[in-house]
DNA sequence: CGTGGCTCCTGGCGGC
DNA sequence: TGCCGCCAGGAGCCAC
């Protein structure tokens, strides 16, 4: 479930609690998470060195260590960071537990285990090899569109594809859909242009309003669909009850009379 | 190129 | 009450 904005969050947690201070210790307690690192490396590379500063792109959120390693973590769909003082107060599911000099920790918890923790050179290669679109957050208008020049797949399916956009998923695509009032099975190349530029706009303004709430520990306005995304939910707008379909092998939620199916 | 199906995982919930 | 089975979904893989 941690789509841009939760792990944007998640940058600005790990900003504001675990930069430039010595990490003491690395705890890894299920090493099925690490990617291409064994656990003895990963706390060797770790082990008396700092984070200097982190990096997103997507879904991935990426942390800078000074001895020039980057430390890539991805949150799955449970996953999340938990920073805290006593010992004692380790969370449930800690996967990977990071202890600083100064007696703090940072705790990578993830019920799941969908969550994935690399160790890499280089951050601009791991995009490249993950085959990562741009991001969401930082795309231009012009590239936008362009995403979308000779593809004719349905939107939502386009939209979640982190080859092609990262950092959208089911739950925000869901959403930027539901205010764009598009059908998330048109086909992509039956958008018209103007359209497009709808999509974009409201994309930039989901994102930036579920991040703002996200710092704020807000929920979302309830003119959004998101709040409205369970059973039996209704759209905010027509009181029309929701409708859900499998697209890609995710639920998605709809509002018939506000997202008609294209002709 | 696109889609659909399966897999990984485990807490939570509906149904019997 | 207790247990079975399904669902949630990010991403990778494979078949068609």
């Amino acid at each position: 479930m941690p789509e841009l904005p939760e792990v944007e969050s998640f940058k600005r947690y790990m900003d504001k609690t675990s930069l430039n201070k010595t990490i003491k210790s690395v705890e890894v307690k299920n090493p099925e998470i690490l990617q291409k690192v064994d656990k003895h490396d990963l706390k060797n590379k770790l082990e008396e060195h700092q984070f200097q500063y982190t990096r997103r792109h997507g879904k991935y959120l990426f942390a800078y260590l000074d001895n020039d390693y980057w430390l890539v973590l991805h949150f799955g769909m449970t996953g999340k960071l938990i920073y805290f003082k006593d010992s004692d107060q380790s969370p449930l599911y800690d996967r990977i537990l990071i202890g600083f000099k100064d007696k703090t920790f940072l705790a990578f918890d993830d019920p799941r285990k969908f969550g994935k923790i690399s160790l890499v050179n280089k951050m601009d290669v791991f995009i490249k090899e993950k085959k990562l679109g741009p991001d969401a957050w930082e795309i231009g208008l012009k590239s936008f569109k362009n995403l979308f020049k000779s593809r004719k797949g349905a939107i939502k399916t386009v939209l979640m594809n982190q080859h092609i956009l990262a950092g959208v998923g089911n739950i925000y695509s869901d959403e930027i859909l539901f205010q764009a009032c598009i059908h998330p099975k048109t086909p992509v190349n039956k958008l018209k242009n103007k359209k497009i530029e709808d999509v974009y706009t409201i994309m930039k303004e989901v994102l930036k309003t579920a991040l703002d709430r996200n710092m704020a520990n807000q929920k979302l306005p309830e003119s959004f669909l998101i709040p409205n995304r369970v059973e039996n939910g209704k759209c905010p707008n027509s009181d029309t009850k929701l409708e859900t379909i499998k697209i890609s092998g995710r639920t998605a939620y709809y509002c018939p009379e506000c997202q008609k199916e294209p002709i």
